[in-house]
DNA sequence: ATGAAACATGAACCACTATTCATATTAATG
DNA sequence: CATTAATATGAATAGTGGTTCATGTTTCAT
């Protein structure tokens, strides 16, 4: 019920406060992607990250609070990620397969943040929703747009969206959780055609 | 370490048994499925089912073995409803149309189990795992039978079969996690439009 | 009826872990 | 130096919930 600033975090800091809070953001990270939200404890977490247990509480409020910072982290580094693959894109069908391997490139980079986002829709399921609603937000209009300019076959932005979502999601997922090896550059290949020429003989 | 039958379960039964037993992976599925792995209790999953705690154990080495039943419940209702949605399919596009309809009629039909089979990820990734590759494999062959009778565009059956999953896994969470209302068969006409199309003009 | 097997009960056990707190330690200011 | 705010510690607290078990109750073949 604070009135001025947020009641949040509660942690902002100064020097070396900085950097002991990045490394318990990082062990909780990496803790936590490898044995899941429930199994990875606070004494994991400050172990990894070298630290007492109760120093975790000067910078987080709680377990959860980590986890959403993740999330949001995720968020972040993927959106800029993505900005970066598809900068150069000349029309939507080079952005499309641009982004699809540029979200196959990070997501392997960062097999941990994967887990997480996936797991959020059962420890912090708004976070969740916010971060799949944004990147669905932004496709739509980015194939409303390309429709309204000729550059693709007319169709429902939104559905297709969620749908160009899920190929990228999927593929992430076995590439990541289940250790494909098949070369990023094959795989996009392989779906990129599809999506821009559909199955149709 | 017995020799015989299997030491898993170690819970065969009789007449009522049957009836309680069926209870309490009832009540389970709901509460897990509305509450998460972690947040149901057995608690919560006996008073739903309307028995005492111990009650559970005569029928379930634990909690997580309730689990895993769930997900091969769903495993085998999902595989049966797909082969009946796709039963008088006279080519592949058909197919794939039925059974992109089926899985999404499937998923509204039966929220608490597709929520399930997401958390498996985490709370049992052998069965996860299991789940989508017995799909992916089956689906993998249809596509190369359908390439090979020149019945669609050649391309790398496995990575398709991933992409469409992907679409429909994606499609049906919208509608069930997110409560989407787009009617089904507009989701359906508008993503197998792309899906046979593509998204080329 | 009656004895046994199956089924059911719920209180108690036990282990685990998120969070708190009283007490150091560090660092930087004046 | 002395003072203080920030940072760090780790033992103690407190609540939870999966699992066990000694004890009933039901069912049914004989």
């Amino acid at each position: 019920m604070e009135a001025t600033a947020s009641p949040k975090t509660a942690n902002p800091k100064t020097p070396r406060g900085e950097a002991t809070r990045r490394a318990i953001l990082k062990a909780a990270e990496t803790v936590i992607g490898t044995q899941g939200f429930n199994d990875a404890s606070i004494i994991d977490i400050t172990r990894e990250a070298g630290v007492a247990q109760g120093t975790f509480y000067i910078y987080f409020k709680s377990k959860d609070e980590v986890f959403s910072e993740l999330v949001r982290e995720m968020g972040r580094l993927l959106r800029q990620a993505l900005n970066a693959a598809t900068a150069g894109a000349r029309d939507r069908l080079t952005a499309e397969k641009e982004g699809l391997r540029g979200f196959l490139s990070f997501v392997s980079a960062h097999p941990n943040l994967y887990r997480i986002i996936q797991e959020a829709l059962f420890v912090d399921p708004g976070a969740y929703r916010a971060y799949f609603q944004t990147f669905a937000d932004g496709y739509r209009q980015a194939l409303a747009e390309a429709q309204d300019a000729g550059e693709i076959r007319p169709g429902d932005p939104d559905v297709r969206a969620w749908a160009l979502m899920g190929i990228a999601k999927t593929l992430g997922e076995r590439a990541v959780v289940w250790g494909d090896e098949t070369p990023i550059d094959a795989v996009v290949e392989a779906a990129h055609d599809m999506i821009v020429n559909g199955l149709r003989r």
